[in-house]
DNA sequence: GTAGGGATACTCGGATAATGGGTGTCCGAGTTGACAAGG
DNA sequence: CCTTGTCAACTCGGACACCCATTATCCGAGTATCCCTAC
């Protein structure tokens, strides 16, 4: 049991969002740079989330993605399923006679169990000592990909 | 993401051996029987289940797989576990410059509200009600199994 | 009666597909902005 | 000055290929029990 690494991507994407001003653009490509992996592929995964209604795409020339919604309104829940999907970690679709199956009830407990907290945990709350642990270089160069 | 249909296989297994007076033996047939798979394949799950420590098997005639452990010791995370393995959810592999990833720590930390939950449900908690809610009949057949 | 030798009923484990999803790549289409040429 | 055409920088979306884990299936090997026969 994994996540995907386009989940990874996908959140680390959104995190960059949380770092740069509101309303700033950015393209495919310096995100695909910064994480080191192909701008087509990250592009695939940037249009599940413009589906979700967390990012928007401005086509043309100094197009790119922006940011759409409050940045406290991004939990990782919303990140995940955005990628994901939602679908029930275990569905057992065995013959039970009658009544449901007991055991596909409790792991929907356990998942909700988790969901809750990814529900709760706010991307942006990563933020908080940021600037102390990283580089300054670093930061520079992300913000400086937004324009 | 999502469990494998092993790790529901496994579960129901389980659950069967909850119904079993301590001590009897069933063999891979009827389990597979009982929930409609193919009883090779059954068998490599149990295998599984074998190394973790909580069943064994007795080769021969009236071989078969015995409960090796307390009912009460059978929890939902010990049999996950034992067919999925102990990986993160999510392993994040992206060049952190300096300090680990954040949003990796985040879902470990939400992988572990879940497997609390499933550490604390035992197994055995779901033959509360099974009586009641089961024909009689079906729940005969189970037991008839068992040798 | 007792010992030995099948036959039988099981599990064990390796080898081998088949299937499906994740992970990418490639390419053509559509969209926007900048710029230059021509009236 | 205004219009128009061209180019470049982008995103979008479908089609396609690759890899790998899951999901099995098949078969030979090992092992214990039972029964039957021979001495």
């Amino acid at each position: 049991m994994k996540y995907s690494k386009a989940t990874n991507y996908a959140l680390h994407t959104m995190l960059y969002f949380m770092m740069a001003p509101a309303g700033k653009t950015i393209g495919v490509q310096p995100l695909a740079e910064l994480q080191e992996i192909s701008p087509t592929y990250l592009s695939k995964i940037l249009t599940k989330l413009v589906k979700a209604g967390m990012i928007e795409s401005t086509p043309g020339v100094n197009g790119g993605y922006t940011l759409l919604v409050p940045k406290e309104d991004v939990s990782f829940l919303r990140v995940i399923q955005a990628i994901e999907g939602n679908a029930s970690l275990l569905h057992c679709d065995l013959g039970h006679v009658s009544a449901g199956c007991l055991i596909q009830e409790t792991m929907a407990a356990a998942e909700q169990s988790m969901e809750q907290y990814l529900q709760e945990k706010k991307l942006v709350d990563l933020l908080q000592n940021f600037d102390q642990e990283h580089p300054q270089e670093h930061v520079a160069r992300i913000m400086a990909a937004f324009h």
